[in-house]
DNA sequence: GCAAGGTC
């Protein structure tokens, strides 16, 4: 008998397309690597009986990096890396055991099913796939096609079953786009970060960062903080002046009237309007309305959202919420948090779900209502084709779950009830006056029925006093028409929430990277987070910005992003060749790169203000040995010895403590010695800072 | 030591 090997991205799709197109009847075991797992049915292919092998990788296979002598930061100049440095394909987690793992499976196997995500990193996976398996599955006879690629665009019975009912072919140019992108991601990101960070690092001793990064998703990320800091400094504060009027509704009550013209930035007509209403006595209701409106249940959730409500609301960090949901997924309690779709399949059972909530000690009250009563349809949302909407998948208690997982995992579940329940439904009622030849509004809102504001209070109508009945003609007395003077005031620095806004907007990362991204401004110290999760950039990100702009903006600027997948789509479309798109690129960014290292001195003098020489910071420790002056121990990371007169600067042993050695001298090259010692277990050695950075015998390994 | 994209 036959047998067909089919490879999913991940393991949690491979057991439920396994699931579906066996109708349940599989046997499963682990494979070799521990991640993945084998599910094996038996059903027909091409007309006969087969036996199905149904397994995943773990995203990508492969990953793509400089031949080894190319990532030798000293040795290599940092233009080289645009065309002369080689790449390699490595294997992308050693530790998977990929490639063997899938030569294992696929050996014997004769024809090969590709259930990779129908994205184009998912095509991209798909080659990697068939570069590891074609070498040992039988060899096809007589011309006959072994090579399938499905193509589904949900993950239900219907469409999983479609998808294999009509296989096409993997798509070779979507495949070469991201080969492409691999490609420049990596020579422009390590020569730019290259460069930066051993100019810098040569001149200033308190950059507080080891590693100057650049990219073409983290710098645009980076902009924007600091776009928003650059807002908040030029902001000029304006003074403007405003009315506001009182009248009395009843004996001890009374209601406060907002201004029609809102506000005006002129004192003396401000004084003019006041001086024309504050003699009058008598407000004259020149309208009313009650307009019946609704709050709208909220979309289907998807992963942006919920980072976006895990850091405005949870006051939990992107990276920390994605870890926290990941690891709620894999324990059962939700169903797999990244998708980008906000729309439930046609046959999502929205009841079922809901019923394993009906007896939760915070819910089951509305929760059994909305089954009693009927639940509401969800709204329509975007359906990108990759994932159901995260949805709780059973009922979990804050004893079982406790911290950070359990605030999580309440959101997602009150979110999924709020998307099956009615909208929020209120009155809106306005009342207009006039007063002299001002018009005054005051509005106010009531609940008529709450819908899931109730299982998301956070989201309710806030209550108000009523407005008084009254009608058109109705006269009130002013108590108070009364000035006030007010300013204008700056924003305030951007919340991780409106980044991930801006980022997705401009198509910066995708919903698995962006808190990646995110993270790695954090900690190179690029931004920090402050209260209310709010990122303010730190000296070295507004001077890196504006550093940029000053010399190339379009290093900083989102577009950088979008033009390059310009052009990466030509190649997935087949309109474009991938070689002459790469080479083009390539080259343009190479001319950047060139005018950027021709135009550094623009940037350092920016840098000059905010830190200090090399030659300024740290204290006198050691003898060099070429002048025999002092040579200067910069403590802050990376620490080194710096000779301010021959302008050279020796790297140290990390994470641990530096002294002078017994004021002796390395014989070979005069160089005092120095005493390294660890913290913690007090593990110390001697060493040379010459023979350290340049060792003196053939065949030793720097450091 | 570097990018960004998958995923565990």
């Amino acid at each position: 008998m036959k047998t067909v090997l089919m490879v999913a991205e991940k393991p949690s799709l491979a057991q439920s397309i396994a699931k579906i197109l066996s109708r349940g009847s599989l046997s499963s075991h682990k494979g070799l690597n521990g991640a993945c797992s084998i599910h094996e049915y038996a059903g027909t292919f091409a007309g006969q009986p087969v036996r199905f092998k149904m397994t995943s990788v773990c995203g990508h296979v492969m990953t793509l990096d400089f031949l080894g002598k190319y990532n030798k930061w000293d040795k290599v100049d940092p233009a080289e890396l645009f065309s002369q440095a080689p790449t390699e394909k490595k294997e992308a987690n050693p530790k998977l055991n990929m490639v063997k793992f899938l030569q294992v499976e696929g050996r014997g196997c004769d024809y090969i099913v590709l259930w990779l995500d129908c994205d184009k990193e998912g095509e991209n996976i798909c080659f990697e796939v068939l570069d590891a398996v074609l070498p040992v599955m039988n060899k096809a006879h007589g011309g006959e096609k072994t090579v399938f690629r499905a193509r589904f665009s949900s993950i239900t019975d219907t469409d999983i079953c479609n998808a294999m009912a009509c296989l096409g072919e993997p798509d070779h140019n979507e495949a070469l786009s991201v080969d492409a992108r691999q490609e420049l991601d990596l020579r422009i990101g390590c020569a730019f970060t290259r460069f930066q960070t051993k100019y810098f690092q040569g001149k200033y001793g308190d950059l507080d960062s080891s590693l100057i990064s650049f990219g073409p998703c983290q710098t645009p990320t980076l902009g924007f903080c600091v776009e928003r800091h650059d807002k908040i400094q030029s902001f000029k504060p304006e003074t403007y002046w405003v009315l506001q009027a009182k009248v009395n509704t009843d004996k001890d009550r009374s209601l406060l009237l907002d201004w029609d013209r809102v506000r005006v930035f002129d004192r003396e007509i401000a004084q003019m309007f006041l001086n024309m209403t504050k003699l009058k006595k008598e407000a004259q209701v020149e309208a009313t309305s009650k307009k019946e409106k609704a709050k709208q249940r909220p979309l289907a959730l998807n992963t942006v959202e919920m980072l976006r409500v895990a850091s405005s609301s949870l006051g939990m960090g992107p990276q920390h919420a994605m870890q926290t949901a990941e690891r709620l997924y894999t324990q059962g309690y939700i169903s797999y948090p990244r998708t980008e779709t906000t729309h439930y399949p046609e046959n999502f059972d929205l009841k079922g779900a809901l019923r394993q909530q009906a007896n939760h000690p915070y819910w089951a009250d509305m929760v059994k209502r909305l089954l009693a009563e009927g639940i509401n349809r969800p709204r329509k949302g975007h359906d990108a084709g990759d994932h159901p909407p995260i949805t709780p998948m059973r009922s979990a208690t804050e004893a079982e779950l406790g911290g950070d997982a359990w605030r999580l995992y309440e959101y997602i579940t009150r979110h999924f009830i709020a998307t099956v329940s009615h909208d929020c439904k209120y009155l809106q009622s306005t009342i207009s006056f006039r007063i002299g030849p001002e018009l005054f509004t005051c509005s106010g809102k009531t609940v008529l029925s709450p819908g899931f504001t109730e299982i998301m209070p956070w989201q309710s109508v806030p209550l108000e006093e009523s407005l008084p009945t009254c009608q058109r003609g109705d006269t009130f007395t002013v108590s108070e028409v009364k000035m006030l003077e007010k300013q204008t005031s700056p924003p305030d620095y951007l919340t991780e929430a409106e980044l991930i806004t801006l980022m997705e907007k401009h198509g910066i990362g995708t919903d698995a990277s962006i808190p990646v991204h995110i993270n790695n401004i954090c900690q190179r110290h690029y931004v920090t987070v402050e209260t209310g999760r709010r990122l303010k950039p730190t000296n070295l990100g507004i001077v890196l910005v504006h550093g940029y702009y000053k010399i190339d903006a379009e290093l900083v600027l989102p577009t950088i992003r979008s033009a390059v997948e310009k052009q990466l789509n030509l190649i997935a479309q087949g309109k474009a060749d991938y070689r002459q798109v790469l080479g083009h690129t390539l080259d343009v960014f190479k001319r950047k790169f060139h005018y950027f290292v021709d135009s550094i001195a623009g940037m350092d003098e920016l840098m000059e203000v905010s830190f200090s020489p090399l030659a300024a910071t740290g204290k006198p420790l050691s003898h060099c040995g070429k002048c025999h002056r002092f040579m200067k121990y910069i403590q802050a990371k990376p620490s080194r010895l710096h000779c301010s007169h021959c302008d050279e600067t020796y790297t140290l042993p990390q994470n641990g403590t530096i002294k002078l050695y017994k004021e002796l001298r390395c014989p070979l090259d005069d160089f005092e010695l120095v005493l390294w010692s660890s913290g913690s277990r007090g593990k110390s050695y001697p060493l040379c800072p010459y023979c350290y950075n340049h060792p003196p015998f053939r065949d030793m390994k720097k450091g």
